[in-house]
DNA sequence: GTCTATATTTCGATAGAC
DNA sequence: GTCTATCGAAATATAGAC
């Protein structure tokens, strides 16, 4: 199945932007890709459907064969990435071992993710508002199911006394809006996406209160 | 003068997005006061003229007595921003005292502005990209400087042995990051931007290893 | 300075041939 | 499944009366 051939090449991670290996046909995964950066460069509503399929290598009219609407293109990418973001800080906060590794981990991949495909991830972090209503809701959904996964870790750890917070709800938000930021400011060059992953879980730490290393 | 006037009722910090008080004439200001509104939440390319003019109880073509086009709107709202921005964390910056307490006074007035006027700054950091290239250019430079300023005070603190630093300037984009991030999360209710301002204040002299209070 | 009316352009989405 | 051609709606901005 070319389908797991191109998720094992994925989880390797490959070039810039290649979270959309598995989708097919390859013309609907061409336009995904196309409004991926189309979206994050412009933004939603700056975006006409005939960039995108000229992007694609297409005309305007082909788009509409593999999606009702440009809306439901935001909504495909969006669900991904938030599906993505979810499973990427639930696993790292399911990891055996003390909290202050399972934060530093949950960090470090999650702004790996967050500097490694910065164009989607700046379509999923900042487009929301361009989302249906019902889409909308959906994705608020995943996205508190974030924010409460990383409540939970830090709070745990506070209960463990690995971390010393006066409020670890308000920290854990706190954290997680700086992770998400990356999307926003960063640029490959400087430093590569571990690098960056690495500063950032050493920064959370910080953050939290936790013995240095 | 009316506009000394409007200066003092804003400093003290009236209803929540009075940062225009100095304009005229008042169909100018009301104009400005519903494009922020739209623009924070829409985005600039979603929201139209009509809308904006609408808000601000005036004909679509009413805009254009006052401004040249949207674009100059945004860029206004852009560029008074950006010089609060820079004033604020200059003048801390600048202050007497140790740097822990520059730098606790720096991020406390920056997120307080951010949060207390949470929809001026949702434009002035989420809209940059619909600004012509010229004015773009401009309010780039002001963010620049927004950079330096907290670059050199990080460098300085540790420099004193005030703060314990890896890397001053990958810290200071963070600490930055981090406030900016303030305007897209924050809606009135849960916590005053007082408080937060002082949260985040204690948070980015943990990420610079500043000893405890 | 503000309005009504509208010129002009461009957009999202569809029709129908192939 | 993709194309060319185009519809109908909506956008920015302007013209001209008051």
């Amino acid at each position: 199945m070319a389908q797991a051939a191109r998720a094992g090449a994925q989880a390797r991670g490959g070039s810039p932007d290649d979270s959309w290996g598995g989708v097919s046909p390859d013309a609907a995964r061409r336009l995904l890709v196309a409004a991926v950066e189309a979206f994050a460069e412009r933004g939603f509503h700056a975006t006409t459907t005939r960039d995108i399929a000229g992007r694609a290598g297409m005309s305007p009219a082909a788009l509409y064969i593999h999606y009702r609407t440009k809306e439901e293109l935001l909504y495909h990418i969006s669900r991904v990435g938030h599906d993505r973001s979810v499973r990427l800080l639930s696993e790292a906060a399911e990891a055996a071992g003390p909290y202050r590794e399972r934060l530093a981990g949950a960090v470090r991949t999650f702004v790996r993710w967050h500097a490694e495909h910065h164009t989607t991830a700046r379509v999923v972090q900042y487009e929301l508002s361009a989302l249906g209503e019902e889409h909308y809701a959906e994705i608020v959904g995943l996205r508190r199911r974030s924010e409460k996964v990383m409540r939970d870790l830090v709070a745990a750890g506070a209960e463990a006394g690995e971390f010393a917070v006066d409020d670890p709800r308000a920290t854990a938000l706190a954290v997680l809006s700086l992770c998400i930021d990356v999307a926003r400011w960063y640029s490959p060059g400087r430093r590569t996406p571990e690098e960056i992953g690495a500063f950032y879980a050493d920064l959370a730490l910080r953050m939290v209160g936790a013995a240095p290393r």
